[in-house]
DNA sequence: CTATAAGCGAGACGGTACGTCGCGTCTTGTA
DNA sequence: TACAAGACGCGACGTACCGTCTCGCTTATAG
């Protein structure tokens, strides 16, 4: 019924693919999202604008399909056991593996990308369903466990509590516009537990 | 020493300031600062773009200028006393009066300045400056008072509480990108409350 | 060599190329070079500005271009045989044929690209080369068999007996500011002649 | 009648003026009058730009200001008194002080003061008015008088011979963009002196 | 001998146009 | 039919000048 038929997608190049990711998460490493242009990437891709048009429908998206294709693979490795038993420790692993280890550097790349979410649903969909849906229900998952451990209070939603957590490394990226260590890290996590512990005996 | 002089701001025309900054606000409630341009406000007030850069370095800056004016002034209004001497109880008004009653409708206005602020260090800078500092000024005095009355934890860094309640606030709007009601701000309190409260026997 | 690199003239859209010409002829009969813009032809060409700057380096190329074009072509049909035999006759219709049929009411035209091209040395260059040097050629042809035949002084050089021919036109569109009618040619013919013709016992 | 009262000219500062002229005339020598601008002007002569408008409708008319008053003063001088008795000789000398002497080194800007009459009718007049027409009506006046010597042909009119010298300098100097030196000055005066002489003792 | 009306410097202002960049669509030629 | 290449209509960029205006300051008659 389309008038513009869609693509078929055996027929795309790899190379070329790989050529245009390449290039997009260079230069958004360089000068990060809104300095860029599609006109850009495929200059430096060695490809033609179509190619590029032809496949996502914005900068926005190639960029995450370069940056959380890179990424996905190195979360993957890092999130694969941290099951100590001890929640605090496992909590913080994860966020340090996540944070620092694995967005590390490219925190400003996300930050763009968080940016540009906020003018363009679509990216702001797929950022969510690629990246912090699958991330947070790793989380979510670990603090279900410490629940029934008794390690965090029972009446708590895990979501919010991820939010809790997560919501002050935002922060710092977004609206401090500070980088994240290794302390801050910790601090992030032991400021959570203070609300997420049960109130002790007499509160159980 | 400087080649370009810098304009005198003695002879700045106040109408047109303010056909510029009515514009602007107008454009970026209906559309958001991503899809404005220097070029529609010019036009939009009625005014030469020369008239917009002498004055402003780039729409955020406008845009900045024309929100915080309005949000400043309504913000004095509302901050006057908030002294109950329940600390929760002024929290949640605090925030609520912020959050709700002065940003409001123009959440979405507020988010396209972060954004954009992850590109324009400047723009960063001032929203720090005029916006962030000073309401965080005035919650800090407050938590302080609270520590003094044995309501928080003496061992916790006011400014550490401030983001562990507020970045839950910046993560619903700038991640999660969902509006924020009255039951959500009271649950972002009590979860918040929860760690910030003194523990051990003498708090329960 | 060149970073920039120069655009395909294969790939240059006809239909396009005659929209920006037409335009471009209509607006200088119209007002004159001066008061155009490439702003304007682009305009109501229908066509962008980038489109234009991509052909053609300055407005004054654009004009010349679509005016000398339009010129050519009505003079080839007429400079085809004045073979009279009769010098003067054959003259007196060259000069007609050029100045009143070819350039005729774009006199104006005619003169403010001249205009133009006191500043600007490449359409100077181009104007020659495209226009002038073609006609003196015709003109400078027959002045030479006219030298053979004897109706014109030998040791004249035939390149400054046009420019005696040609100049008091010139002298009366761009200082005197006023058009050029039948009888004035042939007054300018005829005072040239007076100085081209044989002298001595023979011319008598 | 009017609203804008018209400017007092006794109260004219000649600091002011003989400023504004000073820098219009350096501009003018330095980069033409199509490169220039009123601000340009402004700024160099440390003025208002109100200054400027209020004494002069246009920079044509500030640049032929000041070139025309330096030439005026020139040219006085120069054409006191050619009285050889020789109209060759004297005609020559003529020329020779007035386009080599006088306008020099200036001849790209007199090239440039014309190219802007041709959209400037004002301007035109006041050309014609202040500097063409007293230099014809000096030659003018010596052709007359070589009419009742003999040495011109009676039947010519000394404008048209004017025209016939002159226009080839215009030529030289518009159209084929090349300097004039004495030998092309001699030339253009032998070539013209053909065609006015009287054609011998049989023609008269 | 003062006051009041210029001239003047400075430059803000609403505009128009500049020449450039990037958008997203398109067409052309090659594999 | 995917692709490199890039022309195209379009909208915006940030800058230069246009000609008009308003502001203080100074100068120089006219009451």
């Amino acid at each position: 019924m389309s008038t513009t038929r869609a693509p078929d997608p055996a027929r795309r190049n790899p190379q070329t693919t790989a050529a245009i990711l390449e290039a997009a998460l260079d230069m958004a490493r360089e000068s990060g999202l809104a300095k860029m242009s599609i006109e850009g990437i495929a200059a430096r891709a060695g490809v033609g604008k179509r190619t590029i048009y032809r496949w996502w429908p914005s900068k926005g998206a190639v960029v995450l399909d370069a940056w959380a294709g890179e990424l996905a693979a190195r979360l993957h490795e890092r999130l694969a056991a941290p099951h100590t038993g001890d929640f605090e420790a496992d909590l913080k692993l994860m966020i340090k593996d996540a944070w620092i280890g694995t967005i590390g550097e490219t925190r400003e790349v996300y930050a763009s990308i968080i940016a540009e979410a906020q003018h363009d649903p679509e990216l702001a969909a797929e950022l969510r369903k690629r990246l912090i849906a699958p991330a947070t229900a790793l989380v979510s998952e670990r603090i279900r466990r410490a629940q029934a451990d008794g390690q965090v209070a029972a009446d708590i939603d895990p979501q919010r509590a991820i939010e809790l957590i997560y919501a002050q490394l935002y922060y710092r990226l977004l609206v401090a516009g500070l980088p994240t260590d290794e302390a801050y890290v910790e601090d992030v996590a032991d400021l959570a537990l203070r609300g997420l512990r049960p109130r002790g005996p007499a509160g159980a």
